[in-house]
DNA sequence: TCTGGGGTCCTAGGACCC
DNA sequence: TCTGGGGTCCTAGGACCC
């Protein structure tokens, strides 16, 4: 058995919690940059705002139903996220961290005789400690538990648990789902499936293994199996080690000078490689991008992005943020406004596996030494309080977070305070 | 004016080898 | 007119996830 644990409108949620007078109002929070809302609260999706809806066309329907509205506030959600982790892991060790708001237990090994007892101790607990709502869906296999914390959350009976223990309450959430809701079917799968009239999950477990198989490659046939009760999704206790990693945003106005590029690309370059140090980790090949607006049709779209080798695989970050500008330099166009750039490192590798190079120039050893500092004063002082020059003073470019709410829970400076 | 960011997995097809 | 067959590796692109 396995139980799917997530927050209800996580990010949404997080707000409420520092900020009770929300309760029972729509809330949502913007994307980066403040473009599109990404999470909303009940209310917020009552009223008729859509996942990932822009923000501008928005405008009239907050002010029309006094929409609260919060920019992306990612070391809030992160620490609650981190919270409401470790309270799952004290029912089991076998946990699988399956996203910032969600993840999997596996509970096989659990002695627990009544699954919904268990469903509902895990959602008491977690609403007592961080005063978030979480959904427990619990069956026999990944797939079939989602479906159940999806069912979970339309049902008006026991709302926010739901188990699938036996054959006949399978069938039921399956019938009861549609197509669109299975993990795993996108919006291309579903358009192929309701052409062949499979309409619920009740109808796709019908089809034929050699056609799913034709038609959705392996993939479609695990998530058979899976809604068929066959455990066929890897269980993944340790998150696999990293292939790549990506630092890219948009810019909170088209850019056009070089050089607002060049402190955007090193910043996001310098943010890559602290990502590795804290995976205790090397890349061995970069690649840098840059595009115009894809939403502008008037305007000729230009993407380019330039694939450079690192001499040797590395983590430091005055060496990426080199070849990051190198890799600008590059692709750089005049004429152009700009809207996005990004840093992608990938060829990653423990960097107590790095091949150093007969003939490196580089004095590693002291660089190390240099970013371990720049990390120490950076965590004390907070991000970014020592960074390269060329990641620039101003930032203009940096991107819209005009509704942030504070760091709760992170920082002494924006703790909570209650009048009395 | 204003449209997120960071990932994974799979397949098909080309290049290359013997 | 004839022009193998198998294998591997790499890449681009598609689909999906939160």
């Amino acid at each position: 058995m396995f139980a799917l644990v997530d927050c209800n409108n996580f990010y949404a949620s997080c707000e409420r919690v520092f900020n009770p007078a929300l309760e029972g109002k729509p809330v949502i929070v913007l994307s980066n940059n403040d473009g599109c809302a990404i999470a909303r609260s009940k209310e917020a999706k009552a009223i008729g705002i859509k996942m990932a809806t822009p923000a501008f066309m928005l405008e009239d329907l907050i002010k029309e139903h006094d929409v609260k509205v919060f920019s992306s506030n990612y070391t809030l959600y992160g620490d609650m996220s981190s919270r409401v982790m470790e309270i799952l892991s004290s029912f089991t060790p076998s946990i699988e961290y399956y996203s910032i708001d969600e993840a999997f237990l596996d509970l096989s090994e659990l002695k627990y005789q009544d699954m919904t007892e268990l469903a509902v101790k895990i959602r008491q607990t977690i609403k007592q400690y961080t005063g978030l709502p979480v959904t427990v869906g619990i069956a026999p296999t990944k797939t079939l538990a989602k479906l159940a914390n999806r069912f979970a959350k339309k049902k008006k009976l026991t709302p926010g648990i739901h188990c699938l223990l036996d054959p006949v309450q399978i069938q039921e959430v399956l019938d009861h789902s549609k197509i669109s809701e299975v993990w795993g079917i996108g919006r291309q799968h579903e358009k192929l499936l309701l052409r062949h009239h499979v309409k619920t999950a009740g109808d796709f477990i019908k089809l034929p293994d050699e056609w799913v198989r034709k038609n959705m490659s392996v993939v479609g046939q695990r998530m058979l199996n899976e809604l068929c009760g066959i455990p066929s999704i890897k269980w993944e206790d340790q998150p696999p080690p990293k292939k790549g990693m990506c630092t890219s945003r948009s810019f909170a106005y088209l850019v056009t000078s070089k050089s607002e590029l060049q402190e955007a690309v090193s910043t996001y370059a310098a943010n890559v490689a602290l990502k590795l140090r804290r995976e205790h980790s090397c890349a061995g090949h970069m690649q840098v991008f840059l595009q115009t607006s894809p939403f502008n049709n008037e305007k000729e779209l230009y993407i380019k992005s330039v694939d450079l080798d690192l001499p040797v695989p590395t983590n430091i970050s005055a060496e990426i943020i080199h070849y990051a500008l190198k890799g600008l330099d590059i692709i750089y166009k005049t004429g152009f406004k700009f809207l996005k750039a990004g840093v992608i490192v990938i060829e990653i590798i423990p960097e107590d596996q790095v091949q150093h190079g007969l003939f490196d120039t580089v004095n590693r050893e002291k660089n190390n030494r240099l970013m371990a500092a720049l990390d120490n004063v950076n965590k004390t002082l907070g991000k970014d309080m020592v960074r390269f020059a060329v990641q620039g003073y101003e930032k203009k470019w940096k991107l819209k977070a005009a509704y942030l709410s504070k760091r709760y829970t992170t920082n002494y400076k924006e703790l909570l305070t209650i009048k009395i």
